[in-house]
DNA sequence: TATTGTTTCCGTATGGCCTACGGAAATGGG
DNA sequence: CCCATTTCCGTAGGCCATACGGAAACAATA
């Protein structure tokens, strides 16, 4: 399946649910037997358990007892059900300022890093255009606030935050795909690629990639680390590097 | 609908296929109204035209004038169709060597972004056991030999070489994501930010958002660009900030 | 030409998805 | 008790991947 796109509807009602602006209660009718916030709790366990693709609004009713179509009273459609669990899991990240413009940034990476291993389904939403809910906006105040301090030109800070932010939910992204897979597949990473050691048997040509030779003569690739050891070393490494040249981009 | 998977099945026959290596010509039986090269340029169009969600086996099929089922006497399913498509397009990168080590690594870019442009549906594949043909291949080998001859030690070739690799698919997938989001819904990113306006002027806090609410007043939001440019700006001074870090971690 | 072995083609069937529609059921006030 | 209001939810339509197995096409042989 594809990415899920959300954020279609209505901006008005959905804003209105992201910030849990009730409309005036209602004095008369049928009592509710679920709630919107029940409803996104349901939502987020089943795709915890089973990832984005098994949530369905059928799924979803299920877990809470109702009829799939009692859903739809409450939240106009599965995209909008997905913005809000997409802003819901990024409050978890409860950002504390502290430290450097640098370690504040780097906080803002463990945190959102987290929310991506305990939520992996986070790699299957589109984030170009976000749910304007508290969640996002918190963590876009707290990364522009850190670049702010470090003594980029306002210009600049906006230019920074794009690359800071797509590196960090890229990195989370390629990290908990990893994880996700070997879930769902029920084939660690480690066993696929062995299972593909008929690759650099049967076709991988020494002539044609001499530099990938090399590495494997040095031994560049003899470590006892896992893939996702690798992963998480080469994205701390980037991060680590992108935040010196940001750095020494203002001298 | 969330990422598509691949290379879940039987690896031998899918690195053949990768590779093109042929089993031996039936001399005898029903001749093929269809070949695996056909179908994955069918595939591909589909999936350019109308995204990877539409690129289904009967769509396909359909583009061919053949039934569904015919495919799957070519292909083993569509996980392996979608390998194919991928590698097939990352061929198109046709990458020369020429250059300093960091214009290299920016030719790279340049290509694996535009082979993204082009075929928008790459965002939705998961690269994380990406198909071992000759495409990925070769992009592979081009950047290790960029990072190698800039003088890093081996161990240190692989660890740069996950965070380019990463920073470079991750910027590619956000640009695209922003396009194809204006095509398969048929709203433009501006059109989308402006309906919602009403965010600013109901829910936006000055309070709460004080950099945001600085970086606004001293016009750094206040540019003739587009969303797709900031995008690009941002990823381009990415990419820069990064290779001066590991330029600079150097000495 | 008729037969046989081999390969490809493809119709059917299963179980899932989202959600428009509209009637049934529950609730509080008069 | 009645009725306006609100929520609940069954049905129905049109998509998806692919297992299975028989029909059809083809080359070599008799």
């Amino acid at each position: 399946m594809a990415t899920e796109r959300s954020g279609g509807g209505d901006p008005v009602r959905t804003l209105a649910l992201l910030w849990r602006r009730p409309a005036e209660p209602k004095p008369v009718g049928r009592k509710p037997k679920v709630s919107v916030d029940q409803i996104v709790v349901a939502a987020i366990a089943v795709a915890d358990r089973e990832g984005l693709g098994a949530m369905s609004m059928a799924r979803v009713a299920q877990e809470l007892s109702v009829g799939t179509m009692s859903l739809y009273t409450h939240v106009p459609g599965k995209g909008e059900l997905i913005d809000l669990m997409t802003d819901a899991v990024l409050q978890e990240r409860d950002l504390t300022p502290a430290g450097t413009w640098r370690e504040r940034i780097k906080h803002y990476a463990d945190r959102t890093r987290a929310v991506y291993q305990a939520h992996p389904w986070m790699r299957d939403v589109s984030m170009v255009r976000p749910p304007l809910g508290p969640g996002l906006m918190d963590g876009q105040e707290f990364v522009l606030a850190a670049l702010a301090d470090s003594g980029l030109e306002p210009k600049q800070v906006t230019v920074a935050h794009v690359a800071v932010e797509g590196f960090v939910h890229g990195a989370a992204s390629s990290e908990v795909d990893d994880r996700q897979l070997e879930e769902t597949t029920g084939e660690s990473s480690d066993s696929w690629w062995g299972a593909r050691q008929v690759f650099w048997e049967d076709y991988f040509d020494v002539e044609r990639y001499p530099t990938m030779t090399n590495l494997w003569n040095a031994n560049a690739y003899h470590t006892e680390t896992t893939i996702a050891d690798n992963m998480r070393s080469g994205f701390d490494y980037g991060l680590e590097k992108l935040l010196d040249g940001i750095e020494g981009g203002m001298r």
